[in-house]
DNA sequence: GTCTTAAATAAGAACGAGTCTTATTTGAAA
DNA sequence: TTTCAAATAAGACTCGTTCTTATTTAAGAC
């Protein structure tokens, strides 16, 4: 995505722009392997060499509160991002750390169908996902 | 669950029975709400003050390896286990650390249907598991 | 363009959940 | 009861993430 349009992403937010969070953003959007945040480090530096560690986990926090990038759940040692933002579920490897979207209008509508008729008691829910497991073969 | 029980599910496996996996298992069992590893030692040392943090980590891998205990995928920093072992999905709250079972047949029963007529490029599914993140209301 | 200031960042120390190491103990088969 | 591979205790260590403090900067006001 090109750097005016990431601009776009943050100023039409009222987000305050800035070079670290252009990059920060720029690597998510150049990757769909839902990267850990060390990851994310070495993809941010390979052109902004000079960004610190703690800026980029700060940043990344700040996007989430913002709705930019969600946390996707694992059952890994670290974090991984994801800054896709429409409705998909995910495919887990169950030998490596390799996390993949999946995405299928007709399982969309047939969640929203399942949780239209039934509600569950004391629970409101904002976001329907599912965790597919299993191995990847090539 | 009493302790013969407890023994018996390790026995009947062929795995070896320790106090310490006694004492593990028994935690797990007594509680629905999905413990960290920290808090569950806390629930260990109540009865067992001298088993060690490293062996209740050691022994929870081996339960995982041996299908009597599941990691729990979620956005936090620790892990989270589980020892309800059929087929059921969670709740997350989006204010807190809180994870809940949920378990609905008709729901499996869509998604085993969904799923037998629709196979996934490269991917065997091993297993499925729905995220319903959201918050609880009392 | 310049000023102003709250917010963002750099640098690296600190934290802590989880892992590793080594000596000791033990479950359970023979 | 003997034997020994496997399990455990104790605590040092790792490294992903957070925190701290001084410095810099984005962007609105003038």
């Amino acid at each position: 995505m090109s750097n005016s349009k990431i601009i776009s992403v943050l100023k039409d937010r009222g987000l305050k722009v800035t070079p670290q969070r252009i990059a920060v953003l720029d690597a998510l959007y150049s990757t769909n392997e839902h990267p850990s945040a060390e990851k994310l480090i070495d993809i941010v530096r390979r052109n902004n060499p000079h960004i610190a560690k703690g800026t980029i986990y700060k940043i990344l926090d700040f996007f989430i509160e913002s709705g930019l990038v969600k946390k996707v759940h694992s059952a890994g040692d670290r974090m991984r991002y994801d800054a896709f933002t429409e409705r998909h579920h995910h495919l887990y490897s169950l030998d490596t750390d390799r996390i993949e979207d999946y995405h299928d209008e007709e399982l969309n509508a047939i969640l929203e169908e399942y949780f239209k008729k039934r509600s569950i008691p004391h629970f409101r829910i904002e976001d329907i996902q599912l965790h597919i497991k299993g191995k990847f073969i090539e």
